[in-house]
RNA sequence: AGGGCUAUCGCCAAGCGGUAAGGCACAGGACUUUGACUCCUGCAUUUCGUUGGUUCGAAUCCAACUAGCCCUG
């Protein structure tokens, strides 16, 4: 028994009720949270489920459980965020700036009111103070993807107050877990996809939500030439190749995306790579400051495997990632995720 | 008005008398925190502009018609 008093975020899931378990195995004082993020006219339903499923899993583990109401701040940091970067022409990562603002500054905001010393997740992701005094996420080793991207942008004292439970087990081993301890949330799967639009249908989301209606302008090629009808830069993201509805005898992609000409340029895949990428509102992590010397392993998105690159800063807010090999459609909005090692050296986003 | 050329899936395009390649697009599926990429499957067989003819057999040869393009007035 110890005397922390610990804040888990429960989705009602598998992972984040066995996190909750082993917390309160450990012998902290577990005091279970469910956020409230519902979107009026979108995601009730899947709120509400999950605000019902971590009230039974915490009732079951006989743990206290509140809801809190986060519907403001998550509109506002990550809904809003989520429109406007899709009204500018780039493609956001809504997970990022959520679990930054939402579910960690939110929750750390309410610390006092809670009596709270940590803040803990289901994570499977480990987090380590290394020997530079900074604390940074490394993936669970057994993990079959790959979680610490969406986590990179983490702050230093968010972190120090972060515990990760289940990035020491196997999912398997959690679901095992689960199953002993008769969670009936054992086979659930996993969550994916973006919360907050549950049917998928984000450009009509941004319509709705975003009081945007999507004008239709030129397909053009990298010369300039017109080659059909888009329906809105909100439904195309650098890279696409499908549901362009355009036959040019060879796959061609979305090689750029002009806000002020309204134009979608299509180009060859060839022209999609580059070995420079540069990013803005770097957060650091397992490092301090940009060290052109250092090797990093660089993710542009969260699927890519990772290339060796190099970070160094060219302004105030604009870093330069330089590869060794090319990269394929960097995206702008999409994260550029940093890692020296197994730990998240840092991350900003594509401009 | 004469002359020439062309008409094959949504787009492009093989085919040259023996029973409709392929690419793109599209659809479905897998994967996925980008409706992204990638991968798998499907996609003209009462059909090759229309109508006739030749032939055992035609998208392939012939004729007329229709449409488009080009040249000449």
């Amino acid at each position: 028994m110890n005397n922390k008093t610990v804040i888990v975020g429960m989705s009602g899931g598998v992972d984040s009720s066995v996190a909750a378990y082993l917390l309160k195995k450990q012998g902290y004082n577990v005091i279970g949270v469910t956020m409230d993020t519902t979107v009026a006219g979108a995601n009730e339903e899947n709120v509400n489920n999950t605000i019902n499923d971590a009230k039974n899993v915490a009732k079951m583990l006989g743990i206290s459980h509140y809801v809190l109401d986060f519907r403001d701040i998550f509109k506002k940091n990550v809904v809003d965020y989520f429109i406007e970067e899709y009204k500018n022409a780039r493609t956001p990562n809504p997970c990022n700036v959520c679990n930054r603002f939402v579910k960690w500054q939110a929750l750390l905001d309410r610390f006092e009111e809670f009596g709270a010393d940590y803040v803990a997740t289901g994570h499977y992701a480990r987090i380590d103070k290394l020997s530079n005094g900074r604390y940074a996420i490394k993936n669970s080793i057994t993990a079959d993807k790959d979680q610490t991207y969406a986590l990179y942008n983490l702050t230093q004292e968010q972190l120090s107050k972060t515990i990760m439970p289940v990035g020491e087990y196997t999912k398997d081993k959690i679901r095992e877990i689960a199953k002993e301890i008769g969670l009936n949330v054992a086979e659930k799967p996993d969550s994916q996809d973006i919360c907050f639009i549950p049917d998928k249908d984000y450009i009509a989301f941004i319509q709705k939500h975003g009081n945007f209606v999507p004008e239709e302008g030129n397909f053009v090629t990298t010369e300039g030439k017109i080659v059909g009808t888009h329906k809105g830069i909100t439904n195309y993201t650098i890279g696409q190749r499908k549901g362009l509805g355009i036959a040019m005898g060879h796959p061609v992609f979305v090689t750029k995306i002009d806000k002020n000409s309204n134009e979608v340029v299509l180009g060859e895949n060839e022209d999609l790579f580059t070995d420079v990428v540069y990013v803005k509102d770097f957060n650091f992590m397992a490092i301090d400051s940009c060290d052109e010397t250092k090797e990093l392993l660089g993710k542009i998105r969260y699927s890519h495997k990772g290339t060796k690159c190099r970070l160094k800063q060219v302004d105030e807010n604009v870093y330069e990632c330089k590869f060794e090999e090319k990269v394929r459609a960097a995206t702008p909005g999409q994260a550029l995720v940093l890692y020296e090692g197994e730990y998240v050296a840092g991350g900003g986003i594509i401009i």
